[in-house]
RNA sequence: GUGGCCAUAGCUCAAUCGGCAGAGCAUCUGGUUGUGGCCCAGAAGGUUGCGGGUUCAAGCCCCACUGGCCACCCCA
């Protein structure tokens, strides 16, 4: 027997209603925002995602799937899209598009982590950037994409965590007084955040440790030691928010586990899908295409898990609608009827309608039984009293009501039914 | 990477003290000529996750591995 490898798994038919739903309304959602659709490839150079997401950081150092390649090149299967995007928009030029440059993403993505409730080592994102503005409505134009989409998937009494990380500018005071703080208590520190203290104090403000859950009521917050342009950047954001009638709640302890962020930072969290509740994630990265390599340029984007939005969904009881089927199955009754009945499949299709098959040599109760179950509206008999007479008998599955249809009028008379 | 719980038919689960591996659902067939859903009958479906060990005897006890769930870590 083989298996699935850890942590991944089929996406089975049973399951289709729910991707097709969301993905279409991601679609569509990007659609109204003029976001355009970008494919970037599944792996790229190692370096790309050590350089963007940063030396230090857990999917860096734990979690990349990295592999050589027979021609000696180091490759990464892409543990978040932007990177890639970023790459993407120097290697293209698209500086020289009108700014901003709207994108968006969906597709797999890889992470070497234990597996767990909403947490797979392949998983699906759908990834949202806008490069080259600085001003807040962009931030605010982002997070209405979520937000824009996670309602309309039906999502109700949504509320973003909110924080500014801050820039270079205001970042190490900030950090300075972290390791000051924690500092003091370094005695009621475990290992690991002792660690934490030592390479990126910023993460303790993430810990759940108990003795630094403690402290961090008096830890310093973020917003104190933004500088004049962080300040204003967020209070500028949080009017728009405020005026658009988007609940968030500033979380001075949201700090994600990416170096590349700038300024904004925000989640969106859903109940009832376990520890790994956080369905959205992004922030803004105003030095990350200069970082590699490209003209200075500001962007701002988020990811959305979709395994963790359907479950969210199936948490919350919302359906799909479901996805169309064939409502229509030809059943010739013995051999002669075979052929007639291949050609007449192929008749309705060429005409768009969809239409099954029965196969083998079943008995026509075993047929109806196979119609009924696959949902279908009209079977049409074809046996050797239909071949003789050139019609068919089409049986309406709800009401049972049977009518002999001459073939060459059966798509007309199939149309007037089928809506 | 760490910890807790778990693994029996396609699915959900039984199996007494260690003593012949079962049920429901699903699948297929039949219930007399070419008519479905309900009902009835039958069939098929298992190396009890994998590999060792203890025992006259292991689904059950022990060890290791693999995988799953949950939590930590981290993140979508």
């Amino acid at each position: 027997m083989f298996y699935a490898p850890r942590g991944t798994q089929d996406i089975l038919p049973a399951d289709r209603p729910y991707w097709r739903y969301v993905t279409e309304q991601m679609h569509a959602v990007a659609a109204l925002f003029g976001l355009q659709q970008i494919d970037t490839p599944i792996f790229e150079e190692a370096a790309l995602f050590v350089r963007g997401v940063g030396e230090g950081t857990d999917i860096v150092d734990k979690e990349m799937y990295t592999f050589q390649d027979k021609g000696g090149n180091e490759l990464t299967l892409r543990p978040e899209f932007t990177a890639g995007v970023m790459r993407a928009y120097i290697e293209h030029g698209m500086h020289v598009l009108p700014q901003p440059v709207k994108l968006y993403s969906i597709g797999p993505i890889f992470r070497y982590e234990r597996p767990q409730a909403g947490r797979y080592r392949q998983h699906h994102q759908f990834n949202v950037e806008m490069l080259g503005e600085l001003d807040p409505a962009v931030d605010l134009e982002v997070m209405s994409v979520a937000w824009t989409l996670l309602t309309r998937l039906g999502y109700r009494g949504l509320s973003f965590q909110l924080n500014s990380t801050g820039c270079p500018v205001c970042r190490p005071a900030y950090r300075q007084a972290l390791i000051e703080y924690f500092g003091a208590y370094r005695n009621r520190l475990n290992e690991v955040d002792l660690r934490r203290l030592a390479i990126n104090p910023l993460r303790l403000l993430d810990s759940k440790e108990e003795a630094a859950q403690a402290l961090l009521d008096g830890a310093p917050h973020s917003s104190d030691y933004l500088c004049d342009e962080c300040a204003a950047h967020l209070a500028t954001l949080r009017s728009y928010l405020d005026a658009l009638e988007m609940p968030h709640t500033i979380n001075f302890r949201l700090v994600r586990g990416l170096d590349y962020y700038t300024k904004t930072v925000f989640e969106v969290w859903a109940e009832g899908i376990g520890a790994q509740a956080a369905v959205c994630g992004g922030g803004r990265y105003d030095k990350l295409i200069e970082m590699l390599g490209g003209p200075p340029t500001p962007g701002i984007g988020f990811g959305m898990g979709i395994e963790r939005v359907i479950l969210s969904l199936k948490q919350q009881g919302i359906q799909p609608p479901p996805l169309p089927a064939p409502r229509v199955q030809v059943s010739p009754l013995g051999e002669a009827a075979r052929v007639p009945a291949l050609q007449l499949v192929r008749r309705l299709r060429n005409a768009g309608i969809a239409a099954l098959l029965a196969f083998g040599n079943r008995s026509l109760k075993a047929q109806l039984k196979a119609a009924d179950r696959a949902g279908i509206a009209y079977t049409l008999i074809l046996g050797e009293q239909e071949l003789a007479a050139g019609a068919v008998l089409a049986r309406d599955m709800v009401s049972h009501a049977q009518e002999a249809v001459a073939l060459e009028g059966i798509v007309e008379w199939l149309r007037r039914r089928l809506t």
